[in-house]
DNA sequence: CTACCGTTATACTTGACTGG
DNA sequence: CCAGTCAAGTATAACGGTAG
């Protein structure tokens, strides 16, 4: 602790904080300039009949988080405290104030709504995020994915000519907790591979003791990438109960983007 | 020194309530 | 119906002490 605290103060914190903050910016801007972010703002399958906060700061703040490595909806406002997102909106709508005594620095956020009863310090509450992503529906959610965000990265041209597509399914471990629809819990070796009862069986006890239940979901998606592997990104993506069967859904996957992007 | 364990603090979730 | 607020419940990390 007391060495962050001295990197915090001789500055070598501010340097990385501060070149993120310009990456993001440069991200944001081009995105928004292209019109990118209102694409899919236009698309995404809101569950809201009014629109009070707009989706396109919704979905900007997702991909702030994302770029951010952070998952908790609670830490959005550190998010938009640090980070570039805030240059999306105007000086009017968003500026950094420092306390003209304690130096500290401050966000003042002009909002999207007069229901605040607090100072804002970001431009929405974070709970705000947290519902919308909670009332999307998970079907709608993966079809606007592969259908709409694949069009923008078509419109981007984004593909590389070759056309290297890899198909990938994989376990996506959760907390075990029930509130996770539509997970199971499978029994997993020390190597993260499922093991049949069968199989189970046949261990030994030594064996046995290393093997775990485990809540989990399937992962099914559709990369592409070009031949010296410079980039990977997901043209496809759908999230299965952990026991379901992944080539059906791969083959609809291919069926589907060859049907939304063409060859 | 370190592995272990119980306690405490903090981070994260969750659902309910409020006022517009 | 919507977003902001609150309060209470869980999970996880940090801490401190102790035995080996």
């Amino acid at each position: 602790k007391p060495l962050i605290l001295q990197a915090l103060g001789s500055g070598e914190f501010d340097y990385i904080e501060s070149a993120s903050e310009v990456f993001e910016t440069e991200f944001f801007r081009f995105i928004k300039a292209k019109a990118i972010l209102n694409k899919l703002a236009e698309t995404y399958p809101s569950p809201r009949k009014k629109e009070e906060v707009p989706l396109w700061f919704y979905v900007a703040s997702n991909l702030s988080m994302r770029l951010h490595g952070v998952h908790s909806f609670n830490a959005f406002p550190l998010v938009v405290r640090s980070g570039g997102l805030l240059n999306v909106l105007g000086p009017k709508e968003a500026q950094k104030v420092t306390h003209p005594d304690t130096g500290d620095v401050t966000i003042a956020c002009e909002g999207f709504n007069q229901k605040n009863h607090y100072d804002r310090e970001a431009p929405c509450d974070q709970d705000f995020l947290r519902k919308l992503a909670k009332d999307t529906e998970p079907d709608a959610l993966m079809r606007w994915f592969s259908t709409d965000v694949a069009e923008v990265f078509k419109s981007q041209r984004a593909f590389d000519k070759e056309g290297i597509f890899i198909g990938d399914a994989s376990y996506l471990f959760v907390p075990d907790n029930p509130n996770y629809e539509g997970s199971v819990k499978l029994l997993f070796d020390d190597n993260d591979h499922p093991v049949s009862e069968e199989a189970h069986k046949k261990m030994t006890d030594e064996q046995k003791t290393r093997c775990q239940w485990r809540r989990c979901y399937k992962m099914v998606s559709l990369l592409h990438t070009n031949r010296t592997m410079d980039f990977f990104f997901f043209v496809a993506l759908k999230v299965l109960p952990g026991n379901a069967h992944e080539s059906p859904v791969l083959y609809e996957q291919v069926r589907q983007f060859v049907e939304t992007v063409g060859k």
